[in-house]
DNA sequence: TTGAAAGCGCTAACAC
DNA sequence: GTGTTAGCGCTTTCAA
């Protein structure tokens, strides 16, 4: 076993009491006692053992994480920035990739957080009932994702992004604009990029066109969609709601010879800059990570620390990032 | 504060013992028992604290993951997968961002791993003194890198990365052949594409270009590096050491009307499925991460469990995969 | 087949 | 200023 407080109270002659104050910086300890101990803690290579200490009650500073995959490159980033930040507060993360529509996985990271004692949750998914949420009676933020009337919810602002990024794709001289996403309702925030999409293309009187697309579907799938699309009708413009698919779409239209293709207008959403590197031509919807990471966090510690919060909804604005698809 | 074992006992009218010893399947119960029991904390919701069983000198289940940034998709991917695997055979995951060339940090997560307990450690990074990790006195396997005698190296065939990369160039007619990448040997198993790069350039009388390069560095600043090569020597093939920036050169050559740019042969280094997606023309040496990821956790569980590895070195066989960049 | 009691490593009254 | 003691929620001898 490893070395404990006990062998650095004996190592410096005092009770693990004392000991104990000078790990905390709790209480009177004479400046003597305080380097004795702090020789006898270095001597020995101490490190507290942290289970401990949370089982007294105190926190075990260690918060949850449910994403989707970090294949998406938006969560990787997100999940990178949020590390980040609990790190410099002092806390750890716990990452569980959520499993696209395994409620019975999410359940179970769910018992598992609360078993680890977690002082937080950070939620960007949702396969569960809210009352699942309710029931951990943990401290949860989510992104993008109603979780119950108790749960803070962060996003970019959606309806504002499939607006801008349809009119942008009007303003470009587009008339038949194609929406590529989810298209069901979910009744999570990001349902809004539909409907700001909508009230555009109603705006200007032009005629809807949704296409079904998720990030997590493979590629050929993708590209049969597009195939089909294609073939039953002329479009001139295109709405993804995510970068990746966007950019498979440009490269369809632009390489594959598609019948009067290359022309079409592209424009995506996430503007990870990852993303932004490696196709700097693809128009997109930027959606202000670091920003989002740091609410996030932010509003999870004001929850742990029971701080009340003035709002349950925030929405941070989006930013339209021109490239040469538009 | 939430059920405990002692709550799950009183209702279940039986001694905490018996409560133990049910959750933990172990000695002899009467099935009438055990019925009460499991219908008492089905009833409470009741979760055991893991905190405390681990004080008990229990294992933790928590695994510390220590990787360069997640903005790599390489890693993002082999995190990714590396979390399933451990959620599998019901480990859990803390993450652990390393900053480049950040000992600081780095030590400070070795700290707080132990403080936590976790019974495991996967290291993709390398900025400390080997005995820092040996002092750990914990269980490590490592990516990638040469983290100590006692600790078990993964890595993919970087030797033959590097020559196959440069040998696939030479015979699609490429004479001059740079090489982008970590130029200054690092003591880790990634020196090894270099030299493979080197003894095939060697082989065929070719002359060595090297061009120091880093994922981690920006854009511009690898655009500049492209600028500079390129107004000063003609190049014919480019070998780099992750697809990123492989990419960004191939970008670069083929939009920017270089002189005589459009032509130069490319191949980068990873495969990540993400890559391999959104630049399908960009050949490359893909590693083999599923397996790597499968093999790391393997090992790392072996060595939890105290069984004798039978080597101390793994390497992985890469594949070609050949794009038009090529 | 079950229970009582001690103890994992640490903290927090409460004494001195 | 410092030490004694009890106890966090659980497991595990040992005894019944």
């Amino acid at each position: 076993m490893s070395v404990k407080l006990t062998d650095v109270a004996k190592l410096a002659q005092v009770s693990p009491t004392t000991v104990s104050r000078v790990i905390n910086n709790y209480g009177y300890i004479s400046e003597k006692t305080r380097k004795k101990v702090f020789s006898a803690m270095k001597q020995l290579n101490y490190q507290p053992n942290s289970l401990a200490r949370s089982l007294q009650g105190k926190k075990t500073r260690l918060i949850g994480a449910i994403v989707p995959s970090l294949t998406n490159p938006f969560f990787a980033e997100l999940v990178s920035r949020i590390e980040e930040l609990l790190n410099r507060k002092d806390y750890k993360l716990i990452l569980c990739n959520a499993v696209q529509d395994s409620s019975h996985k999410e359940r179970e990271y769910l018992n598992m957080l609360k078993a680890n004692q977690v002082d937080g949750i950070i939620s960007g998914t949702h396969n569960l009932d809210i009352t699942e949420y309710q029931e951990t009676g943990l401290p949860i933020v989510s992104f993008d994702r109603n979780l119950g009337p108790d749960v803070p919810v962060v996003s970019s602002d959606n309806y504002q992004g499939g607006w801008v990024a349809t009119k942008s794709l009007i303003n470009s001289g587009c008339k038949k604009i194609a929406f590529f996403g989810n298209i069901k309702g979910s009744n999570n925030p990001t349902d809004l990029r539909l409907k700001g999409y909508q009230d555009a293309i109603n705006e200007y009187g032009l005629k809807e066109i949704l296409v079904p697309m998720n990030f997590y579907e493979s590629a050929n799938l993708k590209k049969m969609a597009f195939q089909k699309l294609l073939s039953q009708q002329k479009i001139d413009g295109a709405f993804f709601t995510d970068d990746f698919s966007a950019n498979l779409f440009w490269q369809y239209s632009r390489f594959n010879h598609f019948k009067d293709c290359e022309n079409i207008k592209v424009i995506g959403y996430d503007g990870t800059s990852i993303m932004r590197q490696l196709n700097p031509d693809l128009s997109t919807i930027a959606q202000p990570i670091e920003e989002i990471a740091n609410l996030l966090v932010d509003l999870l510690i004001k929850r742990i620390n029971h701080e009340e919060l003035s709002d349950s909804n925030y929405v941070l604005p989006i930013t339209l990032i021109k490239g040469n698809s538009l």
